[in-house]
RNA sequence: CGGGGCGUAGCGCAGUCCGGCUAGCGCACCUGCUUUGGGAGCAGGGGGUCGGAGGUUCGAAUCCUCUCGCCCCGACCA
């Protein structure tokens, strides 16, 4: 392809509405630009990169027997009114109505399309195991789109479906699907984790998440290097570090006016956080809990709220009124008829805490001996915590989720009558994964992860070109010109993609365009060094350059593994 | 949805607090000459009515009201 020829509008300055590197760098190389917020335009480098990672995507998913159909992005409500979802999910979904008055939506995933389609056609468990996907527009409404790329409301996706006739043929599908995106990743070039993340309301029992890391991603993952325990902070569980205690404190209040919080108690009693116990009253569907956290922990919301169902805040005056003590002095001890959960590291130490009356707190307190609680993990997981597997020290990264799989079992087979007969004639639902991977999502994590001052560094596999030649002055020398149109062409023979800058522009400019456009493997063509015979070879990555003989350029690339 | 910030030429910005001549600067763009291995130099030139609407005023980019858009933090993220 000749530079000159394609649409690839770079710029010095970066917009001043882009924070993440990948989103800089995008916009300043000429991959894409905004339409609106959360909505973007894919230019021809950025087509071709999307292109290739779905290439990927494709070869892979065929490898492991799935087979690519392709849903309507605009959809009927019915399907999602019958799995409920048209109610749980509010604004977050396009709706609209057709000319004929009928509800219909925008498609944020396809699971609904999937199980009618399997519904309708899954009769026999001979029929199974089928997987089917499709690389497709997604819709959602965004609260916040964010980061360029990174978070948009309208995105391609990979989503693929199993359905199985049997657990055990969900387990096989769910492997396939992890081994299939395990090499997916490693293709792309990405360094990435797999953890354990929370099912959310696609529902269903286990569920994995593969994260990129870096600074721009949205998610927090916790890390054992020790015993490879990895989970998304959303699910995952700690221990936190030890604290000691002076297990002769009396069991007594003492005057602490006007100190509310965890910090101001700290500092006026002069003890540390962790000798504390945080009691946080909540109103949930059921009534008030009262939560209980070491006074150095956070509470995690997800985690209560999985014991507890949706809760808020209680208000000052609620608190009053349910447990008769004013906000700030709230202890576990002396209450009757409300549930307690509390996080387990407060099983063991002494522990001060409110004394449910104002401006004391009471020191020597004691689970068991001095109240009663349902023992929960309800903490977020930190980093120096230990771990909840084998104690070693935990790790914290950020990360940008890639991809999940999901094992959803029946609750959309149910809903939706998707069943089978078994080998025995009864009629059974169908068993179901579902597994998603957002290729934008593998571009702009491979930038994140490989950049450098001067723009981006592509990883071999979804590079827009393989290699870019570049010759300079060739308005003024015929040779270089033509040196670098048999390179040219001889590349293009093998089946290398070329990008040629055929642009009549000085040294300097091509050569800052060519590392900012981030291709692995750049041939630079000069008149002294043709002289001798000799055309540049320059890795992006490494700046490192080789001379070398324009023929040897063909078996050279192979050899630093740009094909 | 809560909090914050920003909308002035294609891009990046100054001017706004404290209204006052033809609204500036850098980059990009056009013309000419010179230059040509890391975003060239000189000279000349084109382009904006200040996000939008309404108001205050002799006079509004600047003050007031409303509104639209974009970004960031949080909530949310099926």
């Amino acid at each position: 392809m000749r530079l000159s020829k394609m649409f690839i509008p770079t710029v010095r300055e970066t917009p001043s509405e882009a924070t993440a590197e990948s989103h800089k760098l995008m916009l300043r190389a000429g991959y894409v630009r905004q339409l609106a917020a959360g909505l973007y335009i894919y230019l021809p480098l950025g087509w071709r990169v999307i292109t290739r990672i779905n290439r990927i995507l494709r070869e892979e998913m065929d490898a492991i027997g799935a087979q690519e159909v392709s849903m309507p992005v605009l959809q009927p409500a019915e399907q999602w009114q019958q799995t409920g979802r048209w109610f749980d999910i509010k604004e977050e979904m396009f709706r609209l109505k057709d000319r004929g008055g009928r509800d219909m939506c925008l498609g944020m995933t396809h699971e609904e399309t999937m199980t009618w389609l399997a519904s309708r056609e899954i009769r026999s468990y001979r029929q199974l195991p089928q997987i089917w996907y499709q690389i497709q527009t997604k819709l959602r409404d965004e609260a916040r789109p964010k980061s360029g790329i990174l978070r948009t409301r309208e995105f391609l996706m990979k989503d693929s479906y199993s359905f199985d006739a049997s657990v055990e043929g969900l387990r096989e599908s769910y492997k396939l699907h992890e081994d299939a995106y395990h090499r997916i990743f490693t293709r792309c070039g990405l360094k990435f984790y797999q953890v354990e993340s929370d099912t959310g309301m696609m529902g269903g029992a286990i569920a994995h998440e593969f994260m990129a890391p870096s600074p721009s991603g949205e998610d927090d993952i916790i890390l054992c290097a020790a015993c490879g325990y990895q989970a998304n902070v959303e699910v995952a569980g700690s221990v936190p570090p030890a604290a000691s205690f002076d297990e002769e404190t009396p069991y007594e209040d003492v005057h602490t006016p006007e100190k509310r919080t965890v910090e101001e108690v700290s500092r006026f009693l002069k003890e540390p956080p962790e000798h504390f116990i945080k009691s946080i009253l909540l109103i949930a569907g059921e009534g008030p809990v009262l939560a209980l956290l070491r006074g150095d922990q956070q509470l995690h919301e997800k985690k209560l709220q999985r014991l507890t169902g949706p809760f808020r805040a209680a208000g000052k005056p609620e608190i009053r009124e349910i447990l008769g003590v004013e906000a700030g002095f709230i202890g576990p001890m002396d209450h009757e008829g409300i549930r307690i959960i509390a996080d387990p590291v407060l099983r063991t130490g002494v522990y001060i805490t409110g004394a449910n009356k104002p401006h004391h707190h009471r020191k020597g307190v004691r689970a068991a001996v001095n109240f009663q609680a349902a023992w929960h993990d309800i903490h977020v997981a930190a980093g120096g915590d230990g771990c909840p597997r084998c104690g070693a020290a935990l790790r914290v990264e950020k990360a940008i989720e890639i991809g999940n799989i999901f094992q959803l079992g029946t609750k959309y087979s149910k809903a939706l009558n998707a069943v089978f007969l078994n080998e025995s004639g009864a009629e059974e639902p169908i068993i179901m994964g579902s597994y998603g991977i957002g290729p934008a999502r593998i571009a702009a994590a491979a930038i994140e992860q490989n950049h450098d001052r001067d723009g981006i560094i592509w990883p071999d596999a979804i590079s827009p070109f393989d290699v870019e030649i570049i010759p300079l002055g060739a308005g003024d020398s015929p040779e270089v010109e033509s040196a670098a149109w048999d390179l040219y062409r001889e590349l293009d023979k093998n089946g290398t993609e070329v990008l040629l800058d055929d642009r009549d522009l000085r040294a300097g400019v091509k050569l800052k365009d060519a590392d900012l456009i981030g291709i692995p493997r750049q041939i630079i063509i000069g008149e002294r060094n043709l002289k001798e015979g000799f055309v540049e070879l320059k890795d992006r990555r490494t700046k490192e350059v080789r001379r070398i003989r324009p023929a040897m350029a063909p078996d050279a690339l192979k050899a630093a593994g740009g094909e």
